[in-house]
DNA sequence: AGCATTAAGACTAAATTCATCTTAATTGTC
DNA sequence: GACAATTAAGATGAATTTAGTCTTAATGCT
């Protein structure tokens, strides 16, 4: 299906908290788990792998948590899914070329090519520390979809 | 995952193939599935879902087969993945408002927005129409990324 | 030593994906 | 009317993915 995993949102939801918090604070599962309402055992399982991925640093024992591994600015919505995800591919044909046969007399081929750098430049262009700043804006005016909620009858 | 499935690819080739056919030729579900490459059995399933969504006709009995129901202009590749797939959501919150009650005040939602609006832009702006001509010409030509192949060593 | 915390990964239930197979219904032709 | 060709409908199933839980180990502060 054309639909982000909950692996994907989970841990855009991690990220974007994580981004959020005063430098150098070390944020616990529980922390997380509970203002981004994401089940703590299936949290644990996403952090140590954006962990892997080197998104982000833990520290074990007492005193011990998560921390971004680099500043807010430099992690992109992309780099956040594909921690998870693996690479972007909208078709089977965009996972490398060979992948399937027809590619080079294919008419539908340049279409998902376009449809998927177009998806792509979205999800690049939008940093952790972006969405941080956009959620504050949220804060104070609310999202634009409440403007639409008219009565219909 | 962020991928097309093969009910979605091979209703594609299907519909490219149909409307690259004459106006008024009948088609046959062995056919499609052999210059397509989607096994019959399969294909079969697909063209009964693709008739049910009004997009083919099909023809029972000797002489029978399957037909574009409207003209190949009037087909987009959207409409023949959603067909197949149903509505294209990127994320749980494009679904219909409050399938995700952070909406409102989620700073990743607009881009989900937006970065769905690009994807079904792409899709919608290519007809089966189009798709024949461009095969016809990439008869011609051969497909761009064929230029790229670059000696690697 | 003792406790809090993450690390690692085994495990599981449910859903989805990607088919195949069987049987029925329909229609043209002889 | 008999028969062959063809789609219609849907039951079935294996493999994979998804979403989540649970257990045990390792680590580090106090
Ligand atoms: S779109 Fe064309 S190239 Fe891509 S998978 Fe389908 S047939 Fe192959
Ligand atoms: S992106 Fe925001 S609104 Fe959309 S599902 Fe995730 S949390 Fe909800």
């Amino acid at each position: 299906m054309l639909q982000l995993t909950r692996d994907g949102e989970y841990a855009v939801r991690a990220l974007v908290y994580l981004a959020s918090q005063p430098d150098g604070k070390i944020s616990l599962i529980s922390e997380i788990s509970e203002t981004q309402e994401v089940p703590k055992s299936y949290l644990s399982k996403i952090m140590q792998h954006l962990v892997r991925s080197g998104l982000v640093k833990s520290r074990r024992g007492a005193k011990g948590g998560f921390v971004l591994a680099r500043p807010a600015h430099q992690i992109t919505l992309r780099q956040t899914i594909e921690a998870m995800e693996g690479p972007i591919h909208l078709n089977v044909c965009l996972i490398k070329k060979g992948e399937c046969h027809r590619d080079d007399l294919c008419p539908v081929h340049p279409v998902w090519r376009d449809a998927q750098s177009k998806l792509i430049e979205v999800l690049d262009s939008k940093t952790m520390a972006d969405l941080v700043r956009d959620a504050e804006k949220l804060q104070r005016t609310g999202n634009k979809t409440e403007a639409r909620r008219v009565e219909v009858k």
